[in-house]
DNA sequence: CCTGATTTTGACAATCATTCTCAACAAGTT
DNA sequence: AACTTGTTGAGAATGATTGTCAAAATCAGG
């Protein structure tokens, strides 16, 4: 049997483009990279940076995480990576991967002890990075 | 100099339908929130149910968390708590204040070794309680 | 209890992020 | 080149949340 319902999708000029941008490796929403892109003379539209992030963040090629304000912000992860966490500035966007081995573990612990199964977590750790903090912004 | 810029809110019956219904402790929407006041006969807002909702966790007497769809879950929290997380349902909503000692040490280590500075964590945990699970839900 | 100053309410419009629609278009194949 | 099918983009639609503003309610004070 064939597991692999999805072909690999085409390979269109959008696409590239947006990939290239995502090599700065920042978090940002969908709109910001929109933006960041149109800035950079690409003529990609709103809705196709969209379903590009979203399709990429089903398959675990970037990261997704919801704001305080609800937006849904993206970064590209390292390639082949499983589960991690971050250290996001909250002006820039600038994050950095952390490891918290002993959380895994933890919230599984947590999990049983109250009869709550297929766990999953998010931590969020967010704080303003040097250089904003030198350009007293944040 | 007085920093107590904001008179205590007037206790209309609309802001003690909603105190009332917040007494379920379990988290909720604004929107659901409304709907379940509603459902027990009040002719509240939807406007005033996000206002007051707002006003409590400005003052911390109820926790906000915004879900992986991006909605704004609020729930009312013990009395005189400080910082908590929660082991919340992602069927029923039903949600366990748990504790994270240790977390609170580390999210400040990882900071200062990547020179971030004002630290904030979120950590969220969620799974499927006992009932929903025996009920085949989630 | 009556009155007035000030808050609060609620219906509805406005905003914001995101998703949907669908005809025009481009990728990859033969 | 011709075809098949996935992809795009403009704009409409959606859904959550916030703003607007006149009418109603609270909490003094008399």
């Amino acid at each position: 049997m064939n597991t692999d319902t999805s072909p690999r999708p085409r390979m269109t000029r959008q696409r590239r483009e947006i990939l290239d941008a995502l090599d700065t490796r920042d978090f940002r929403s969908a709109q910001s990279w929109h933006e960041h892109l149109r800035a950079d003379g690409s003529t990609v539209g709103l809705a196709t940076v969209y379903r590009a992030l979203q399709a990429l963040a089903d398959t675990g090629d970037v990261d997704a995480v919801v704001s305080e304000s609800g937006e849904t912000l993206y970064r590209r992860c390292e390639a082949g990576e499983e589960h991690h966490h971050h250290l996001r500035c909250r002006s820039c966007g600038k994050a950095v991967e952390i490891d918290v081995p002993e959380f895994e573990d933890f919230a599984h612990r947590i999990g049983d002890a109250h009869g709550y199964g297929d766990i999953r977590h998010t931590i969020e750790l967010t704080g303003i990075c040097p250089e904003c903090a030198a350009a007293g912004r944040g």
